[in-house]
DNA sequence: ATACCTTTACGTCAAAAGTACGTAAAGAAG
DNA sequence: CTTCTTTACGTACTTTTGACGTAAAGGTAT
């Protein structure tokens, strides 16, 4: 028997009729805080299970734009650093029924095709600058430490874990520069560089290969505040952005 | 008026029922052959036009199965070095009014969706193992070298020159060693990397760099019948492969 | 046969990049 | 004013990369 005034029947039938079946996107977050690399999750209502901010395509819309959409969504920024990374598209991603369980949506109601193949994008955000923002089928959204993640509905956990290798790639060929406010210090992206990495770098070295490389150019200011000697304010030169 | 003995038509109604709506798997099958890098294109019935060689997924098929079915019935090999490298997932990718007349193929009888998201895949494949086979659709199949690629049906050019970037930066990771037979010689495997990478090597250079990776062993033999000094013979070490 | 040419299979050397570690100046705390 | 930590830059060594040298192998022209 179903609720045909369920919000997640509602929305089911919504997607179903405009957009693609079988096909779903889901989106890393990433923000940095604390000296920590962080990802946004969301929590299922009434339920202690957390997974990734997802969605679909619309029938006509183009999967960037849909990308663009539901990170907009959760995390109320519209200019946005996406990365398409990866096609999730085992025909047995995850164990389903286990998912819907845990879901407590009732499961003929969300059920709406066998399978999902889900493209998996990655964001990076100015952590600030995100207002973490639940949709109707979610209580909460929140950032988690990536190396604290819980065991994530779906196969969320896997989606990350290959979100993190492709961004760590990404890392070695170019700077980074989207995780952090417009001006920054050389320590604070070492942090940042070393918490995506895993492991930490010397100081000396990266100042020289980072100063080197000519993408950055120092402020004349200094971060005020801080209980040592106070290091200089740097920016990425605009041809790096 | 549709002619549903068309074979098209029955395609198409099969693909309809059968597999997921919307998306689909497109193949850059890369060969090498007398030094040059080459794919396998089809050429649509009683056209000149060319395109690459596609298919859809079944609904309870990975897509990464589905794109080995793909691969192999153009190539009649089975053990497939296959890379997912991209979604294109552009609204408008391609003219299509243009491209399904030149099809030659009535354009209701085709059109089953607005629009189609494409997964690329691209395979390395020994030349000299792979067996051309057209499909239905297509009267001809066969290698074309990478530089002289005619103008392709949707936006297949374009899928071609992200394959052959993403070839490109895999080849800087690792050797590539699906394209060549199971012995070859360091020149040989040279004139590979010239191909792909679009320029000259040192031949010095490149000696030492790949014989210094340690990833080959040099067999007793040397190749005969070249009009210089012999040449080594040489394999991919086990765990390279 | 022998001079000649091309290619292979190495080698040499210098520049560039990466890695380890030294240290003076700045700023806070006791 | 001493002590501690951190920044900002420096020095020295090692590894990698890139330009180029060369003897041996194998064919071709005479």
């Amino acid at each position: 028997m179903i609720d045909y005034n369920h919000p997640a029947v509602r929305y089911y039938q919504e997607v179903s009729e405009q957009c693609i079946h079988y096909l779903s996107i889901d989106g890393v977050i990433f923000g940095f805080h604390e000296n920590q690399l962080k990802v946004l999750l969301l929590r299922w209502k009434n339920t202690t299970e957390w997974s990734l901010p997802g969605g679909f395509i619309r029938k006509a819309e183009s999967v960037d734009v849909a990308a663009q959409r539901v990170v907009q969504e959760r995390t109320g920024l519209d200019k946005l650093y996406l990365q398409q990374f990866h096609v999730f598209g085992e025909a047995n991603r995850y164990d389903q029924a286990d998912t819907w369980a845990r879901t407590k949506l009732p499961i003929q109601t969300v059920k709406w095709s066998e399978r999902t193949i889900s493209i998996g994008y990655y964001a990076l955000v100015e952590h600030s600058k995100v207002v973490p923002t639940p949709d109707f089928m979610t209580d909460e959204c929140c950032w988690w430490p990536i190396d604290n993640v819980p065991s994530l509905l779906f196969d969320h956990n896997n989606i990350i874990n290959v979100a993190l290798g492709s961004l760590r790639k990404q890392i070695e060929d170019q700077p980074i520069n989207h995780l952090l406010p417009e001006t920054f210090t050389i320590p604070e992206l070492q942090r940042l560089y070393e918490t995506i990495l895993g492991y930490p770098l010397d100081a000396r070295n990266f100042y020289k290969k980072i100063v080197g490389s000519g993408a950055l150019e120092r402020l004349s200011e200094r971060r005020a505040g801080t209980p040592h000697k106070a290091p200089y304010l740097y920016r990425f030169k605009a041809k790096h952005l």
